[in-house]
DNA sequence: GACGATATAAACCACATGGTTATAGAACTG
DNA sequence: CAGTTCTATAACCATGTGGTTTATATCGTC
């Protein structure tokens, strides 16, 4: 519901690596050197992109030992696709949008009577 | 399916002066004045934003004397629906992280017996 | 053609982002 | 304790973002 957490969560989703760190968490927990793997980038560069999806409250972190394991935490995923829900109408819509278009010149049409401007 | 457009998509829906054009627009198309009505901030800077929106692909323009009225174009929000489907699973799992747990506690007090450590 | 309204563009500013390297801290291993 | 591993922090850089003000282009009206 707070604006704030939309934000964040959709800024955190902004990026192509922290959403393949994501799609990672999904098969469990993992540290940070086993995320940063994949990538062609430092490490500390994977540890910033971690804490961008900590303060979106994307993801959860403990302890053990030296490693503070990362969990995927959905929830604000959910708020987001929430969110979207709302626009579920207008992507089919484009269909409804052609009928409206169809109306209103043929309403045109029958009291203009010679063609549509516009 | 191209990484950028999810890139693009979610930066735009980070701001939430966005995320009210977009709300506007759900009734029908609207110039650039009106939509800059709402805000406190200045008509060029509400130009901006829809910039950032047409390049996501989350508005077209048209053109109507020296208005250039804004319609919503949605697919793109289906993409970044679609993605967030993918997680679906993981915001009812609390349960299923709870059981995973349940499960392992009982597993460790099967063949530890004394105390449970971590 | 001048005026007023609508919109874009330009120049500028403060600040955030995404990356680097280098350093420091925390915890295990010998 | 010394060394190694894992992670975080600091300092730095280039670029992008969100806003401003000012100027410029476009178009209808008078």
């Amino acid at each position: 519901m707070p604006a704030d957490l939309l934000d964040a969560t959709f800024a955190a989703l902004a990026d192509p690596t922290r959403r393949a760190i994501l799609a990672r968490l999904t098969v469990g927990e993992a540290t940070v050197t086993e995320l940063a793997a994949p990538f062609r980038m430092s490490q500390p560069a994977v540890s910033k992109h971690l804490k961008v999806l900590e303060r979106a409250g994307l993801i959860s972190r403990g302890r053990d030992a030296q490693r503070r394991p990362c969990r995927l935490e959905a929830q604000p995923l959910k708020a987001a696709l929430d969110w979207l829900e709302n626009y579920r109408a207008y992507w089919a819509e484009s269909y409804q949008r052609l009928d409206g278009l169809l109306a209103e010149l043929q309403a045109e049409g029958d009291e203009g009577r010679t063609g549509e401007r516009r």
